[in-house]
DNA sequence: TTACTTTGTTAGACATGTCTAATTTATGTG
DNA sequence: CACATAAATTAGACATGTCTAACAAAGTAA
């Protein structure tokens, strides 16, 4: 099971509505913020490939999140978040983690659609919702047994039907 | 709570791809649906009210629709969704329900955020994502009473903290 | 039938985001 | 240094889906 921060306080804030991204803007966001995680240093090309979009449309993408200050952003070199491009990442990834958490802890869901749906439904789950997602994983983990049993009871019934 | 026949034999086919309709375009199917439902006969300017778009919108949209087979329709005249229109918008029309019924009944997420949620998010889960919220649902809704119970103190704790 | 109102369509602009093709910049090797 | 290769940009096409403005059809009422 994936290990998640769920104390560190982001009961607000976790939506990211403040910055108005389109759904494909927050794509490259998250994709910058996690290529950031892995590589150290990141380039045009890397984003293409994560995203299985072309080059052209990379470059396109950058100018629009420069603009809106959250890139730093020289022509023909590395691609780095700024702070306020690093906030809309974490919230972003944030959301992504929670949802994905939740399909397969609670829901069953496998890895493979898990790993989907969460990158797809991410963009469109408000602030209620993660919120009480959050509660909801809080709940269960917190409380002594019972759910934890009930939670594996209804993962027994997904299986024998 | 919102009355859902889970019983009616949907686990498959409710994901509703097999036509590669663009979110918009499931709206207008969906939303032509509903109209249907309530009023018998729809026009374009109704639809157009639905979904907060304009007429041309509306006009172009059912271009669309018509030429893939979902809609019948002669210029100024009432619009009608097909049998494979109608099959796909009880497709969406489930998804729909399914997660703000979930959203609502399980999460405790309040009726506007569900609504705005679950529209935004139905065009978005898998079929496997989907199959499972209905599994969770039945389990509930079937098990003698623990699963309520703990769902009833998960809302408690939401409320208290 | 004629005039008025409502409804709907067409034409064309615009925004977003993608792509290909061509060009430019940077980089590494002799 | 000079040239080949890789990486990135620009220019421009295309698809989707929206809008406004202008026009056309249908319905209503004298």
């Amino acid at each position: 099971m994936t290990k998640l921060n769920l104390s560190e306080g982001h009961s607000k804030d976790i939506s990211g509505d403040q910055f108005e991204l389109s759904e494909s803007m927050e794509d490259y966001v998250e994709t910058i913020s996690q290529l950031e995680d892995r590589f150290k240093t990141v380039r045009v090309k890397n984003i293409a490939r994560a995203l299985k979009v072309k080059m052209p449309s990379v470059s396109s993408a950058l100018g629009v999140l420069a603009k809106k200050g959250l890139v730093k952003y020289e022509k023909y070199g590395y691609v780095e978040l700024t702070e306020q491009g690093q906030g809309v990442a974490h919230q972003v990834r944030k959301r992504h983690d929670i949802l994905k958490k939740f399909l397969k802890d609670v829901l069953a869901v496998e890895e493979n659609s898990a790993e989907r749906d969460s990158c797809r439904m991410e963009h469109h789950i408000s602030k209620n919702t993660i919120n009480n997602i959050i509660k909801f994983i809080e709940y269960i983990d917190r409380c002594p047994k019972g759910e934890k049993i009930y939670l594996k009871h209804f993962h027994d019934y997904l299986k024998s039907g």
